[in-house]
DNA sequence: CAATGTGTTTACATGTTTGTAAATAAACCT
DNA sequence: AGGTTTATTTACAAACATGTAAACACATTG
């Protein structure tokens, strides 16, 4: 009796993704147990290594959507900011950049990957994203160091991806009065704003 | 035929978490496999399970063993820092506490730890060490709002966090002229100085 | 120097995980 | 409707990981 809980295929693909997806958030890849995954996603557990071949291949179909999913995020993010961003309210508009761009689900998994040397989403995004970076920040403040907008984003990106794994850990440790992310990324971009000066 | 490696248990104990500290750092808590550790350490597995009673109870002497060694470290590089400071090159002061606490194992250890829930090194430390900053910040600086030298500490710690895990990669990815933590760690700390003007 | 305790090994038991095989059901053609 | 393809399940096989048991070596000491 094999009963289908997913109309097509492929939404049951879509559905194993996804519970891979949750699975690696909690427990990283090597954490990830197809049985697991199965569970979540309502079928059996043959039938996940039926639509991707192996763990292996699960693992991969997964990073591979994380990473067409984020670019694509990316570059809606980056141009919303691009054609609204006023000069009076710079910090407002890069903190919703920063928020939307480094969500923290986003960030958990792009350190999961990277610490299990697994092609992350933004590495290959960054260079682009620094050009945009620089235009924005000639355009506003004049003629800048190219190299030195690239370490802003170098300390943009680090600071987040710290952010998605330690923040709330770190924040609480330090009794912050406000331990949202909406604060720390108000306060990051300001300063970010005075050290381009 | 039970021959011996080490002279005296506590040096395997020792051999043993060292291996098990390698293995961690790479490939993760979950990752971690008594048998590698063993191999590593020069020792049948079971050997590992007499000594740690189990997977488990490896993996917290490990951790707490790293939280010690790193509380250590990070007091005498502070100490250190404070009592050699000169006003006029605090970035270099400051470049060099951050490298030696924030070392990228231990910062990719952290990372680990923190994805796996388990207590890491740093944590409990970072109340005390804002503390610190904020006395070494009014000496030189005047005045200041500690709340502020809380979000400082915080970025700069999950800054280098970050660099441990992702900053090879992106560095690589920007494709910086010079990708070395050094170059980072002194950029970042005239940042650092700019923003506590 | 025998007895005991500690550290270590080999052999094994058990459970878990991945992956395969075969059966079965549904959808899709003609 | 019947046959083929696709999706799914149950049952099983094989590998691997953790942990236990028993035996064995070494050192200490009574």
């Amino acid at each position: 009796m094999a009963k289908k809980t997913y109309a097509s295929a492929e939404l049951a693909r879509e559905a194993i993704l996804d519970a891979a997806e949750a699975d690696v958030l909690a427990n990283g890849p090597s954490g990830m147990r197809i049985s697991e995954v199965a569970r979540m996603a309502g079928v059996a557990h043959p039938n996940v290594i039926y639509h991707f071949r192996s763990r292996d291949g699960l693992i991969t179909a997964m990073a591979k959507r994380a990473r067409e999913r984020t670019v694509g995020q990316i570059e809606t993010a980056i141009s919303t900011a691009m054609s609204t961003a006023q000069d009076d309210d710079m910090a407002s508009a890069l903190s919703d950049v920063l928020s939307t761009v480094f969500a923290p689900d986003r960030g958990k998994m792009a350190v999961w990957f990277a610490l299990n040397d697994i092609e992350a989403p933004l590495g290959s995004q960054l260079q682009s994203f620094a050009a945009m970076a620089h235009t924005l920040r000639e355009n506003f403040r004049g003629k800048a160091d190219p190299e030195d907008t690239k370490y802003l984003v170098l300390l943009i990106s680090l600071a987040l991806m710290g952010n998605a794994v330690l923040g709330p850990i770190y924040k609480s440790a330090l009794e912050l009065k406000d331990q949202s992310d909406d604060a720390f990324m108000r306060w990051f971009s300001e300063r970010i704003l005075m050290i381009t000066e």
